[in-house]
DNA sequence: AGGATGATGGACT
DNA sequence: GTCCATCATCCTA
């Protein structure tokens, strides 16, 4: 199925879907691409782990706007975290990117992150990776565009499903999808 | 206007 | 396992 289908649909079926696809980012007019092993659904006002339960805001707009929109914002005062849009355009819907391989560009990426790191599990670590900022916020990651966007590849054969990893609202939700080693 | 908090990561015991 | 850096956002008043 095409990212853009998948990136329409209700949060917790594209977030699977994306397993497998690829983040590529040309920040610092260097290449690094990323196969996406983690995510997790975020579902607006349906959500009450979600940024967007209670309504669009300047910070969240994003989620609001058409699937495949980045979300980008500041975790704890020191990371940044990214999510793609989900949903219809206006639906405050989002996928969090936790983690991936790193399947090019490795040294660019261990540079960044200053440490030898060729997987990122965790948010912060994939943005530091991919050298995603607050203000790639807004990008939209579906038409191959630089300096980020999202390819697709191959769905995986086995996803593990979970709960949401820090989020103390909405615990029975097993919105947690990770690919095993 | 002010304070608590968080979709975290790294260092340290 | 525990502690803490560090700050935008949100909630209460």
């Amino acid at each position: 199925m095409r990212l853009a289908e998948t990136l329409h649909g209700e949060p917790e079926i594209a977030a699977p879907g994306l397993l497998g696809s690829y983040l590529v980012s040309t920040v610092g007019e260097v290449v690094v691409k990323m196969r996406i092993t983690e995510v997790e659904a975020y579902k607006g006002s349906e959500d009450p782990a979600s940024h967007a339960f209670r309504g669009p805001t300047p910070r969240n707009r994003s989620m609001f706007q058409r699937p495949g929109t980045l979300y980008v914002y500041r975790s704890y005062g020191v990371h940044h975290c990214a999510n793609a849009s989900a949903g219809p355009e206006g639906i405050g819907w989002g996928i969090l990117i936790r983690g991936g391989e790193i399947v090019d560009g490795l040294g660019h990426a261990r540079r960044r992150r200053g440490r030898q790191d060729s997987t990122s599990n965790g948010p912060g670590k994939v943005c530091q990776a991919m050298g995603i900022e607050i203000h790639h916020d807004g990008h939209y990651l579906l038409d191959r565009r630089p300096p980020l966007w999202l390819e697709p590849g191959d769905t995986p054969d086995v996803i593990l499903t979970t709960p949401r990893v820090g989020v103390s609202r909405a615990r029975d939700l097993a919105w947690r999808f990770v690919v095993p080693l």
